[in-house]
DNA sequence: TGACTTATTTGGAACGTTCCAAATAAATAG
DNA sequence: CTATTTATTTGGAACGTTCCAAATAAGTCA
């Protein structure tokens, strides 16, 4: 009794109507008389009938699985948490349901799991790639029909469509902000140099110093891992060089972090000695002392428009690679030394 | 070209052998012959052949599916984050994907998400159930022979496997830590009271509390959400109590950061002029400042621990409702003043 | 009433796999 | 060389849907 599944057929008999019928009423066509789909309804209900999406997935061919697969790099991060709800929430609404799967910047990782998502028939991808992932690897599946929206990292050559922030005017705006407080020697901090995220940012700062009629000094750009551990470390050889800078923008939030614990190691007062300004906005940025001011990127919302993007390539059947730039918002906070006290000129935030 | 899928089919045909022996090939079956095997390989990887699991799970009737099912109240926790990276990994390599869905509390986006889940056939499912969400509820599902296993907090009543933490220990153990430092009067703040895990918690500060020869006074407990907000509205209670409290120990983390707000807010220093200790340990605790002193729960280690429960059980074939609560330790950082000033009793840290 | 619409229902035949029983080929034994 | 294993391979027949063409029921019109 427990055993066998409830089928469309036994549905069929125990209403006193065809298999066909109960089809048509499952998926809620016109064609069927008012009386009858109440009758076959109630049965369902009865019998605790539960659809079987796997067998309808195959006879129609086509990507109607209302499955998408979700492939972030690391979930542990608050950012791409955010974006995942965001995703969530569109994708759910509208009666799919998403595989998430974790890389932990492992490509190999990714390789695997976009390729099991393929073998359960998702109908869509979205994905924020491992570093280093190759233009490529997504080819077979756009090439089988399956849209493929790229967040956040893009993936430059490959035909995808993608939605990333706009890098460049976010970096530039927070070291504009820096040069209205008076800083003239800015450091960007962090980050590894081989990422198209890392060559926005670095182009957004150096665009922002050459506004300002601030020379572009290549000591100042010091690279390292996109973490804490890594803006300590940078922040290290920040203070080593010769005409100390006394301000900084840092490639993310995390090693921005970093970056405050390194000054403190070193008896500096982030905000009140020196300056810094970070790139993400997580949630931590707002409850840390000092507050982090940095660059809001509202990775929910990219969550949100990737996912409707998505839907939108699916529905339609096949997928124009499309790419949108989302804007950006410096939101100061206390770490730049604008705090409380002096709200001088508060970027656009 | 682009339009036809490869199937099994095609690659028998193309390989001069029957679908049957590809269908062994792609099984591992150690029926068939090494060189047909190479042969079959090698179309197969020729021709671009991706393996279409919806039928094969049409076939063969049980859960072998390779999916599970996971559902959580809210991924921007970082809590909860860290407990479906845990599950991912063990999901992961054991060559299963993961349906991630985030309920936002929300009991009839659960039922919707849980039933979708269902209606793709996954093999099991791994629930932090909603508040609120009704024992019963997941009834179907084991009757379907579907394993649940419940995390974080715990349904009394259902049949179900399930993973908690020792939060009456952890409470206790917190308490103990403050009565070392000297306090007496030591609140309880936060959490709502219609939840089991409210119910463990609250217990495990009473018991620490007579343990220590201290009365249990309701006055100093203090429900509220269980958010940082809910936090500033305990702790603003808290103080107007006849006779002070001077120390607290908080629902989870998010109130006790709560609590610091509220602190500071009237000019009082967590740590220095009121002990607050948390519960959960999520990752900003230990970047907060003050560093949060909280009951570190190991969230990835429960999501590991419950993706192993419920594979064993998917692979068992049958499902032994079992119930293990994990081992929680107190971390003592700087928040209830024992600081790195008077290491003084360190807990079990 | 008979012919013609319109509204509803209905048997197969797919879809891409796995499983079973049975066929074939090759090897060994008697 | 036939009988018997052993090693491989192989045709269907499922699995639970949807789709199509066609059947039936019910009106409608002369």
């Amino acid at each position: 009794m427990t055993k066998a599944r409830v089928t469309v057929i036994d549905i069929a008999k125990a209403a006193n109507v065809s298999k066909s019928t109960v089809s048509l009423v499952l998926q809620g066509s016109s064609l069927v008389n008012e009386a009858t789909r109440a009758k076959v309804s109630a049965v369902m209900r009865e019998l605790g009938y539960v659809y079987n999406r796997g067998a309808a997935n195959l006879r129609q061919a086509g990507s109607k699985s209302r499955i998408i697969g979700v492939v972030v790099n690391d979930l542990t991060n608050s950012f791409f948490a955010e974006l995942a709800v965001g995703v969530d929430v569109v994708v759910q609404s509208a009666g799919f349901v998403q595989f998430l799967s974790n890389t932990g910047e492992s490509i190999d990782r990714q390789r695997e799991v976009v390729a099991s998502m393929r073998e359960h028939g998702i109908s869509g991808l979205i994905v924020s790639p491992a570093r280093a992932t190759d233009a490529a690897d997504f080819k077979p599946l756009v090439a089988a029909g399956i849209p493929v929206v790229v967040v956040v990292r893009n993936l430059p050559g490959a035909k995808v469509s993608s939605i990333v922030s706009d890098n460049r005017a976010g970096m530039m705006s927070a070291v504009q902000h820096l040069v209205g407080l008076g800083h003239k020697r800015i450091a960007f901090l962090g980050g590894f140099p081989d990422t198209a995220v890392f060559d926005d940012r670095l182009a957004g700062y150096r665009s922002g110093m050459e506004a300002a009629g601030l020379s572009y000094d290549e000591a100042l750009v010091i690279s390292s891992a996109p973490s804490r551990a890594g803006g300590v470390e940078a922040i290290g050889k920040a203070i080593a060089v010769g005409d100390r800078p006394t301000a900084a923008v840092c490639f993310n939030d995390a090693v921005a972090f970093g970056v405050c614990d390194g000054l403190r190691a070193r008896r500096l007062e982030p905000g009140a000695d020196f300056a810094v300004v970070g790139f993400d906005d997580v949630i931590e940025a707002q409850a840390a002392v000092p507050a982090l001011t940095t660059v809001s990127v509202d990775p929910q919302g990219i969550g949100r428009r990737g996912a409707q993007m998505l839907l939108k390539q699916i529905n339609a059947g096949k997928a124009e690679a499309e790419t949108v730039t989302t804007a950006v918002r410096l939101v100061v906070r206390e770490s730049c030394g604008a705090g409380k006290a002096a709200p001088a000129r508060a970027g656009r935030a």
